[in-house]
RNA sequence: GGGUCCGUAGCUCAAUGGCAGAGCAGUGGUCUCUUAAACCAUUGGUUGGAGGUUCGAAUCCUCUCGGACUCACCA
């Protein structure tokens, strides 16, 4: 049961208050011939039109929408309303309305409710364009009162927000409060619809069939993280919520699809943190005869595409980074920008404890891990020496075999796989390989990772019979692709936290 | 999970051991072109929660809840 803050109290009574006078607050049906800006421009439209003609504009409109302000001012009151498309300002006048309907606005109607109102619109002597109100109704009363900014338009035409709900903890948990009241907020949902809209529209458009494979598995696999288990209770099985699309998707190229793709939800249990929430959309795609530099190639295309799309230029600042998106992007074998930043040729160094050694001679404050595995010990270098100094989107590629357990060798060196990362801004934005399509050297990889998990029961990962008996009946050379669609909105929209792009972020229940 | 920091009115924030405050919002009033409307008056608090130290705690200590940043983890 809500306890009542004494401000909804109030409201509360307003709402009985109308009930008394017959009056339904929700009611059920609503009218509108206009949006805000559709009214805008109808009566710019009009204007242009009358000063031709020497006439004066006339245009009739029902708008509906949620008050913003209300400024009482004796016989006449102002409001601004807001809907979808944006603010517009009403105004009411003893004159036309009359006193007791003017007075009823001004007594029953609060920030946050929804009006209809009907009239013609008019310019103010200060010269915004308003809708001169001659009906009105309520359409829906706000009872609890929303954490309402005031915004301030500055002379340059600049919006300064005062008071605007603030608290990320608040934004993120009242969501709906959060984007009522913060118009950019509604701005970044909308950018990242048209993000995954030109992902989609791009893959169609390079003849990738768009599928949907299991959210919930009897294994899951595909990449390295905990799952989240769950019970089916009629078939009497755990079942656990996929960490990739991957084994699943390359199940279609054997069934012969050649270009498959799949945006979606995949679900990790582990850490929380700025880039990291325990459900993601991620998009990956496959596609047969082609290989990882095709998959390169195709990857600046379409990251380039979509930030044309969306922001309509490839150029783009995250943090106070310029950052040019304009294929072709910068390539630079792991080895090599390994070799730049730390000193250390991972070739020199083919077992972990030639390279521990390695690490700890040359940079004797770092602190690698005794008990890593080589290719731990080079994702190591990776994060510690280069990561942060790819700041323009560079692929990095050729990783070690031994932490791509899906991954196919470079011909003749059976250590390094055709793997790469695209990195921008100092932070991973996709992982993308050669997929291994050798059902014997899978089943062979699939046993190591077996046994490099093994101390680490938590880590541990089943071995898919069914993956394996796919890829027996044959899978063509393919390239394959993965993104986090998030991480990918993140960088175009200059966010700073996964949070920021997540409609509803996970956070832990109240109280 | 570790470290650092934060939590005060519906919102944004003051008060650093000595009477819990301001602006906005709300309520009552004046006001027929305002726009962060203005002006006059006024309501509003278990200072996240529990315990402790003290003559006295928003302030210091312990525990706890929630969050932010960061580290670890994250093929």
């Amino acid at each position: 049961m809500a306890e009542y803050t004494s401000l909804e109290k109030i409201r509360l009574q307003k709402l009985e208050e109308l009930r008394a006078e017959g009056i339904e607050a929700y009611p059920t049906r609503a009218k509108r011939t206009h949006t805000s800006a559709e009214a805008i421009a109808a009566f710019e439209a009009a204007e242009s039109e009358g000063a031709s003609s020497g006439s004066t504009p006339q245009v009739q409109v029902t708008l509906a929408g949620r008050i913003r302000a209300i400024r009482v001012m004796g016989k006449i009151s102002f409001a601004h309303i807001e809907d979808g498309n944006g603010k517009i300002q009403l105004f009411f006048r003893a004159n036309e309305i009359g006193k007791e309907r003017l007075d009823f606005f001004n007594k029953m109607f609060d920030i946050g409710d929804f009006i209809q109102a009907e009239g013609d619109m008019f310019r103010t002597k200060t010269g915004e364009i308003t809708l001169h109100v001659h009906d009105f109704r309520l359409l829906a009363k706000s009872v609890s009162p929303l954490p309402a900014a005031k915004d301030e338009t500055l002379e340059d035409g600049t919006i300064v927000r005062h008071a605007a709900l603030g608290d990320p903890e608040l934004r993120a948990r009242q969501r709906y409060a959060d984007l009522a009241v913060n118009p950019d907020v509604r701005e970044i949902f909308r950018k990242r619809a048209a993000i995954i809209k030109a992902l989609r529209t791009f893959l169609d458009s390079k003849g990738f069939l768009e599928v949907e494979t299991p959210i919930l598995q009897p294994l899951y696999g595909g990449a390295a993280a905990r799952p989240f288990e769950t019970h089916h209770n009629e078939l009497e099985q755990d079942m656990y919520l996929r960490i990739s699309f991957e084994l699943y998707l390359k199940r279609l190229l054997v069934g012969n699809l050649e270009k498959v793709y799949e945006i979606g939800r995949d679900f990790r249990n582990e850490g929380v943190s700025f880039k990291h929430n325990p459900e993601f959309t991620q998009l990956e795609f496959y596609w047969a005869y082609a290989d990882y530099l095709q998959v390169m190639a195709l990857t600046e295309q379409m990251v380039s595409f979509t930030a044309q799309e969306v922001l309509g230029t490839q150029k783009i600042s995250y943090k106070s980074h310029e950052i040019d998106l304009t294929p072709p992007w910068k390539r630079l074998e792991m080895r090599d920008g390994i070799l730049e930043t730390s000193g250390i040729d991972i070739d020199e160094h083919k077992t972990a404890e030639s390279l521990f050694n390695a690490i700890k001679a040359k940079h004797p404050n770092k602190t690698p891990d005794p008990k890593a595995t080589r290719g731990k010990l080079i994702d190591y270098l990776l994060s510690e020496f280069l990561e942060p100094r790819l700041i323009q989107p560079t692929f990095l590629y050729n990783y070690p075999r031994d932490i791509s357990p899906l991954a196919k060798s470079l011909p003749g060196n059976p250590m390094t796989v055709e793997r790469f990362e695209a990195y921008t801004a100092g932070f991973e934005l996709c992982n993308a390989f050669t997929e291994l399509n050798d059902p014997l050297d899978q089943e062979q990889r699939f046993i190591e990772m077996g046994r490099d998990y093994e101390a680490d029961d938590a880590e541990k990962h089943p071995l898919d019979e069914d993956y394996l008996r796919a890829m027996r009946y044959g899978m063509p050379p393919n390239g394959g692709f993965g993104m986090g669609v998030d991480r990918l909105t993140m960088l175009l929209l200059d966010k700073h936290s996964i949070r920021e792009v997540l409609l509803f972020p996970a956070l832990r229940k109240e109280e």
